[in-house]
Parts: C-alpha cells; sequence; structure tokens
DNA sequence: TCATCGATTGTTAGCGCTAACACTACTGCG
DNA sequence: CGCAGTAGTGTTAGCGCTAACAATCGATGA
C-alpha cells in the first residue's frame, strides 16, 4: 500500500480511502490512486483489513454432511447472495448432526474469524444447539421452524402442505395419504401439520401417517402398502424423491396416476418434471431465503457494530442493500413473531401431470 | 491474549508458543497456560495471527452453482479433508462457468487472503482458465483432466468406462452403446474415450455416440430411440441419471432391462441402488479425492512457505497430519505424470441387477 | 480583512498476534 | 571450576491496514 501511496503521490491513508470508497477524495486523486493500484497490481491484504476495522466480510454456513436436494439448493442460495453483497462463505458441512457438533462448526468458523454465521439446521437435534451460541456472534438460523432464539428464514412449510392438500381435495378426493420425512426433521413435521390442517379444516377424514425417511426407497415401501388399498385415491409424499419410489411401486403393480391414484410431491427437484407422469410438486424459493437470510445477518451484523443502529449505510461491496425484505410476509404465519424477527417464505404449487380427479 | 498471559503469569509470547504447540514450553507452564485460557474463555484472533504469520488456514475452493451429484460431492469431500487437516473451506460457485468467472472467483478468494485454492472445473471452458491464474497462489485442479500447468487430481473416467464396458461385453454382448454427456465437459469425453477403446480393443463395432446433457430427460430421450432397434442389447450411460430415464424409456415401451437389454451407469448416485431394475453403474470415490487434492494443496502451500521444503511440520490445528497419502497410487494412469504432478483415482463397478448376458 | 468552516489530506497509534532475538537458568563436559 | 550448549522464557519489532485526530487549503460571511 506504501508503494501505490508514493507512486500515486498521496499518503497510505488517502489510498485506504479510495479503497474503501470514503466520500472526501477529489476525484482526481481517487484516479491517481485507482491507477497506481491497476499499475502495481495491488490487493489489500485481508488479515491487515480484517485487523484494522473487526470485520473480516466473511460469514460462516453450518450446513450438514448431505447432498439433499434442500440443503445443498439453500447452501447456494446463501453463497448467491453473500457474493452479492460482497462477501464470502466458508462452510462447515456437519457430519454428525447434533448440538455439539453444531457448537463446534460454530467454534471453528468463530476462529475463522467469519462475521456472523446462517445455520441450516433442519433437524431438531441441531436446533437445539441453537439456544447455546457463543455470545456475540450474529447468527440467523435456516430452515429451523420457530426457535425464537435467533432470527429465522424458512419456507413455510406446512402451508406447502396445505397447498397440495386442498388441490387435490379441490380435485374431489375425500381425503388424502401421507408419507412423512424422518420425525426428527422440523420440515418433515411441519408437513405433517400442514397437512393434518387443511384436512381437518376440510372435514376430511385423517388417514395414519406412513413415515419414511426422505429416500426413494422409503417411497417405494409406501406404495407398496397403498397400492392394495383401494380407498388411497390420493397421496401427498413429503418429499419429491420419496414420490419418485412411490411412482415406482404404483407403476409396477399396475395402478396408475393419475387416474387412480393422485401423487403431489415436495421440493421441485430437476428430475420431477420429468418422472411419469411428470409429477405435480409443491416448489420452494432456495433462492429467496438465501437473499432474506443474509440480509438478516447483515442487519444484525451492522447493529452489532453500530451498537443497536438498525441499518447501516453498506460501503465497499454491495450494490445490493434492499432494505424492506424480510419480515414483509405480514400476512401468513400465524405465530406470533419473536422479537428476534421470523421470516417465512412461500412456497407455491405447481401442477404437473401426476395429480387428477378421482375415479368416479 | 495479555489478559491470559497475565492469569498464568507469563509473557504473551508464552502464551503464543502455547497455542501454536511450540516444543520448548515446560509442561506445568503450559498447562498453567491452558487453564488460563479455559478461565477466560480465550479465543486466539484469526486475523491477527494471520496477519503475523501470514497464513490464513483457509483454502478456497472453487465449484460451481449446481446440484450435480460429482461436484457436489467432491466439495464434500474437500471440505471433510480439509477439515480435518486444520483448514477451513471457502467456497465460491460459479454462475456462469467460464475463464473469466474462473478468474475472478480465484481473485476473489485470494482476496479473502486464502492459502491456496481447489479448482473443481470439470468442463473445457472452466480448464483453459488454469493456465493464468494468479502467480504464487498455491493451487489444485480437479477433475480436470491433465491440464499440466497444475497438480491435478482426478477419477480415472476413461477406465471406469472401460470397466462398465468390459463387463458388458464379458456377459457376451457384441456392442455396446452409449449415451454420452454434454461435449464440453471433460469428464463426458473421457467417458467416451473409455468407451471407445474399450470397444475397439475387443474388436467389438463402435455405435454411433447418443449425446445427452446429464438429465434425466436426454435419457429417456435416448431410450426411447434405442428402445426400437433389435440390435441394442446394452447401452453405457455416462451419468446414472441419463440412466433414469433411459431405464423409464425402455419400460415405458415394454422392453424388459436386463432381459432385452442391459443398461450401466456412472456415478453410482443413492438412488441408482433403487431403480427398477437396480443399476449396475461405475463408483467414484470422491472422498479420496478430496484427501488427494488436499494433501496436494498443502504439499504446495508447504514448499511455497519454505521456498522448496517438502512438507512442514503442522503447528496448531490439524491432529492428523498423514504425510504420505498422495502419490501413492504409483500404479495406475499409464499417462506420464506431469512435472506438477498428477494423481487418479481409480473407479470401481458395482453389479447390480441391470446387467445380464443378452438374449440367445 | 480576518475568523470560521468544510473539504481534503497527512500523521500517529494501534488492531492482536508471531518471529527473531536476547536473556536466564540450568546441564554436561573438559 | 569455567565454558559451551540447551531448554525455557521475556523483549522488541513489526505484519498491512484503518481509525482518530491534526493539519492544510480555499472559500465564505461578518
Amino acid at each position: 500500500m506504501t508503494d501505490v501511496a508514493r507512486l500515486a503521490g498521496v499518503s497510505h491513508q488517502t489510498v485506504s480511502r479510495v479503497l474503501n470508497n470514503h466520500p472526501s477524495v477529489r476525484p482526481d486523486t481517487r484516479e491517481r490512486v485507482l491507477r497506481a493500484v491497476t499499475e502495481l497490481s495491488y490487493r489489500p491484504n485481508a488479515m491487515a483489513r480484517g485487523l484494522a476495522s473487526r470485520r473480516s466480510r466473511v460469514l460462516g454456513v453450518v450446513s450438514f454432511d448431505t447432498i439433499l436436494y434442500g440443503p445443498a439448493s439453500t447452501l447456494l442460495g446463501i453463497e448467491r447472495a453473500a457474493r452479492r453483497a460482497g462477501y464470502g462463505v466458508s462452510i462447515v458441512a456437519l457430519e454428525r448432526v447434533d448440538r455439539a457438533g453444531v457448537l463446534s462448526a460454530v467454534d471453528g468458523l468463530a476462529a475463522q474469524g467469519v462475521d456472523g454465521v446462517i445455520i441450516i439446521a433442519p433437524q431438531m437435534a441441531a436446533a437445539a444447539a441453537l439456544h447455546s451460541l457463543p455470545r456475540g456472534m450474529p447468527a440467523v438460523a435456516v430452515e429451523t421452524g420457530p426457535e425464537g432464539v435467533l432470527p429465522a428464514v424458512s419456507v413455510d412449510q406446512a402451508a406447502g402442505a396445505t397447498l397440495a392438500v386442498r388441490h387435490l381435495l379441490e380435485l374431489g378426493h375425500t381425503t388424502v395419504w401421507h408419507v412423512a420425512g424422518p420425525g426428527d426433521w422440523l420440515e418433515a413435521r411441519d408437513r405433517v401439520h400442514g397437512w393434518r390442517a387443511a384436512l381437518e379444516e376440510a372435514g376430511a377424514p385423517v388417514p395414519p401417517v406412513i413415515s419414511g425417511d426422505w429416500g426413494a426407497r422409503s417411497g417405494f415401501t409406501a406404495g407398496a402398502a397403498l397400492a392394495g388399498r383401494r380407498e388411497v385415491t390420493a397421496v401427498f409424499t413429503a418429499n419429491d424423491q420419496m414420490a419418485l419410489g412411490l411412482l415406482r411401486a404404483l407403476h409396477e403393480r399396475g395402478v396408475r396416476v393419475p387416474d387412480d391414484i393422485s401423487v403431489v410431491g415436495f421440493d421441485d427437484i430437476p428430475e420431477s418434471e420429468f418422472m411419469l407422469p411428470p409429477l405435480t410438486t409443491v416448489r420452494q424459493d432456495f433462492d429467496e431465503v438465501g437473499r432474506r437470510s443474509m440480509a438478516a445477518l447483515l442487519r444484525l451484523i451492522n447493529s452489532a457494530r453500530r451498537g443497536g443502529g438498525p441499518n447501516g449505510g453498506g460501503s465497499h461491496g454491495g450494490p445490493d442493500s434492499r432494505g424492506p425484505q424480510v419480515g414483509e410476509s405480514s400476512e401468513d404465519g400465524g405465530e406470533a413473531d419473536e422479537e428476534v424477527g421470523a421470516s417465512v417464505v412461500p412456497p407455491t404449487l405447481v401442477v404437473r401431470r401426476s395429480t387428477a380427479p378421482p375415479r368416479a
């Protein structure tokens, strides 16, 4: 930096000012400095910057060690939003998702000097860790239900399930069966809740829940069980993979979809559009989740730095500081917003060809 | 740190020594310092550390913005290996994979202060960027073929394809058709090469390549085209997703697998085991890829620091400094090792139920 | 005309840590 | 008995940057 300063004929501090686009630098000075920067192909040292300014412009994401569509997409959504805001993203993929795992991951990230963390914690065990995070570390939870300790962003799972069920009921089905995800996943629970609520609201009978594990195999098993029962005309599976397995099982047994049984999935994975028949499913907007969690985290970081101010002016990196973005979904989620703030992204129903009215 | 030093009754330097487990500290002193650290729940400041020592203990991974099984698994493998070695992982997911994209990603990572980067660049366009990386940044390429400019780690795609083809030929098929991946992917090309080579080696006729795009739909299309031809008895698809589509198309048209046509995929995604019928496929060991690329990168980082020394003693972070781990695969890859070093991980064939001898 | 003010720039201190060297015991040896 | 050698520890300088304050300049208004 000293070299740049010398070449531009200014002090190193002026160089620093230009780099952080501080307002009061004369345009021609700025010009000169920038030219010197280019000429020397100078790159500021992130460590020194971080040390002096106490911010690293890197945030941490705690995810887990799997290639499930939801978590992976969420991670990508966050990365995209972070990059746009001028932040780097450091990840930790948990091997075991439990309290200790989450805690040590956050610790590791803290030791790495991240400005804040976003925790993708869709399982109960992980959510439990949220209570005992290190003080002073800005943190946002994603897909973790209303834990209340942290600002949380999630897709409204219950609403998605309701969407699916209503769609089927409106087609004329008397009830809808449900193949659920693993019981320790919050998303699985919420989908069950939404399903049950929609059924009850419509006065429809509530069949027993069939439990699965997100894998295609468990959908297959469920399908095998359901194929024989003539009273089953509509099934809502908690994700698309299980729907895939279910479709297979039905097909194998000569049960036609949607003629004999209608099927709705959840996630809208790339394959869904292409299943046989193309799957009606519930789409989650992971990009929006990424954007909102990023916005919430930035708010937290800034208020932590300014001792409580609401939203600091962004400096250097991000052209993208869309202010009112979180908390705008005022209509939905009946739960009283925790004071820490929760943001719920509405899912949408993608109607394809796996759903139809029941046989007359 | 000063506080810790005071509490332990030593100098701050001694505290530093303990933290970096420097050898010459008396056990009881170390003990005392550690106690003080715990009591004050002191956490070293990564920035300051990095600034003073010129290493961040974070490495960057350039990947791209998709949830394809291969790249995602590789990322996880790298993350796991890095964590084990005491390194953090910062990621950039490219939206467009081209020279400029890769370069700017590496730049961003460099600005973040990573000690080195691992580039997952399975496309030609990305591989092209490898030539113009910033000097002085230790870098390793993954799944990028023998570019020669960087140490590279990859699964031996051609060998995998050969495995698949030989398996089918040994079952008695006279030839094997191939549904390839997109032409700008190195892996797709290598699989084509391996397929063709194995066929030629056996003196079998080489049918025209059917091209796909990794997606299930293109496999379906290919399957639809192939289903009608009685001379087709064996198909090797360049990934499992396409195999899935292919199986569907065949099934829909009443072609039985494996009775009428045998199918082999590539990747061994979780669903493969469960397809109808369970898919014979080629498995890639992404964990091994992660370990090797990590080891190669560490070697590079250390030699850059010591001006050529082979392998420096690990400090603080990793209890796990498995020295001789890479380069041990002396038997495989016939290609002359580029002087920068290339490491090839052998794939394995997983035989399931989608392959059988042809109809007599 | 002179004090005042704001815009622009420079100067001075660290940020919290590690590296390099200096220093103090000891130990072993001739 | 004295010297080198070797733990173990302390002292001193920065690492490259930003924050806070000081200084300069021209323009403004009384």
